[in-house]
DNA sequence: GATGAATGAGTCTTCATTCAT
DNA sequence: CATGAATGAAGACTCATTCAT
């Protein structure tokens, strides 16, 4: 097997196994027999446990943005209404979110209760996406369509906590039964949830 | 030392440990240096490190709910406006966060990653916290007060997040920075949010 | 209550455990609880816990001989059969065991694997039920009524090995059960088994 | 060193120090110090404390039970007197628990007062030794060269008994002593003790 | 590169014994 | 004498990491 591909066999393994077990309760043992290699071999491609598990942590926040950047060019940004970016905005992080629920499990779960360093590296990661939240809604009111009376801070983290519990809620802990819901339903339920409060009025109607 | 003393100091000597370093990063050692006893005694009191983790958690949600039932015998539950109301759970409960804000981290960022019996335990506490406001949520519907578009899973999810993450950020992350508010602030500014989207617009006006 | 009664009691309540987990597997605060007296109080009364199981089968040891030398008296050494007084012996001493299974187990399968220095205490208290039986055989060939080919080692040795399992399995293992057999059969059994070949055939017959 | 030897080496250190000072008298850091391998290896090679001491015991039934029916393919099974078997078998015993006193040691004296399922173990080990005394007896029965009035049960624990006490007595007790004695010496010596007793009168005339 | 045996620091937990009240 | 809270030495077991082959 080629380098690159037994990295990436390595954390696709280490992935399951953290969102199954947390990462204290996954072992290394269980990472390489899960990815049938020696012992050894994983020393090969991290400089140690914690090395996987922060590879996986900023593989998923690149990809997010990614994510994010790309979908946004797939709009008008001039001619969309405010509730309508708001919603599109929601709806591709659930999308992303709802994609890979091992993923989602263990950022919005999992990880903490580390050591100091890798704590912060969690920590930033939450903080990440509110700050980026948070930017869109200082843009909101630059131009208007976002109530400037709200706090961009409280705001931010409304938003971010509402997000990520829901993803949470929806995504890992009542994924595959009947409480389910699709990712269309969920982002237009926030959106008007947090519409009618954040937005200029004139603008929605 | 008498019996009950000892256990309430080992429990809060914990409780700041387990909020500064988390769980697994919190050693028997650490509490009981901290405790200023000997290795054994603290087995005198909990059967083990697991037995301290579960005694905090359980006495802050019996704490939580104790709060909340006192504060609303203040209010006149008849005449009360809808998001007076809401205001008012929202205050009560951040009042709670911030006046213990090692509880408040533990809650909120620690715990996890734990053996599967204590994951369940952290699980079904925030669960429950977000049952109840599904509860509160439902009767408002029935009463004709909140909006019954509103998906009561996906809206109580929704102020979960919020609530969780904003105690967080406020009275754990930002404490005692400039950037910190009072509760009266982050309360009034969730109101504002929530309010023109959650309430029947009459009521409000 | 008294002093001396108190400190039966304690025996009473060690031997009951020692018997049912063994010395190890039988803990301080067990003989505590059962006597339903404080923690220290024991020290008042014992050395520490070696002192409680020495006291516990040296008290076993006085009280066996005591029985064979009374039941003795009962007989006439004179003109006895031997394999009248064979069993007789034999007889008693199962007698004893029997009468207190608890001790009986005690002795035959517990309180071994300890500190060199009890090891050696329950070790000699083998060698010593050992050592009488030697005597009694070695009187026996004296007198011309045990043939005197047999080595009184090893003859010994197979009595007591024979008596002690036989014990165990009786009085012990099998107690209660369907295979359980009289004291009276028993002795029978191992009369007949041995007779033939312990004694001067002219004697039996 | 390959994994089986090391297996094997840590087994034979366990025995000799098991033997010396019984079970709970033994540590691990004993057993890895005479191996000559750090604490942690020995758990590469068994799950725990008990897991060593089971498989010691376990490999030496299997053992004895082979050695006992590889010696018996030497004998004339049908032309055989009854006392020659008797004195073969026990003789075949006798030198097997001679060959290795340690393990002797351990079976006979140590490795009582542990855990349930270990006493278990130790338990049944006896029992399995006692059980095929017992079907030999019954076999000698059926084909009338066993005295039918005997209890099977009985005698046969009086063998196990005899046997047991007597190897521990010569082989471990006054094992390179002045009283010690050849096998040939206490096998002829069981023999002469139990023969008259055990068997047809006729048969062995 | 791959292997897997070996390492040993680090932790929890137990329990006989002490001693102030 | 009785109490029972406190002690702390001792011991089993874990697991990330290393390194010779």
């Amino acid at each position: 097997m080629k380098a690159e591909d037994r990295k990436t066999s390595i954390l696709r393994c280490a992935k399951t196994l953290f969102s199954e077990k947390g990462y204290h309760n996954t072992q290394i043992s269980d990472i390489v027999n899960l990815a049938k290699i020696a012992r050894g071999t994983i020393y090969q491609y991290f400089k140690n446990k914690d090395d996987v598990f922060i590879t996986l942590l900023e593989g998923f926040f690149k990809q997010w943005n990614k994510v994010l950047i790309e979908r946004d060019d797939t709009l008008d940004l001039i001619a969309i209404k405010p509730d309508d970016f708001f919603h599109h905005r929601i709806k591709t992080t659930l999308e992303f979110f709802s994609a890979d629920h091992e993923l989602c499990n263990i950022v919005l779960r999992m990880g903490v209760g580390l050591h100091e360093d890798l704590e912060n590296v969690v920590k930033s990661l939450e903080t990440d996406i509110q700050k980026i939240i948070r930017n869109e809604i200082l843009l909101g009111q630059k131009i208007f369509i976002i109530n400037a009376e709200h706090d961009v801070d409280l705001v931010s983290n409304i938003l971010a906590g509402a997000i990520l519990r829901t993803s949470y809620y929806y995504f890992v802990q009542e994924r595959n039964t009947e409480n389910s819901k699709s990712v269309d339903d969920i982002a237009a339920g926030i959106t008007r949830m947090f519409a009618p409060g954040l937005f200029i009025s004139e603008k929605i109607l």
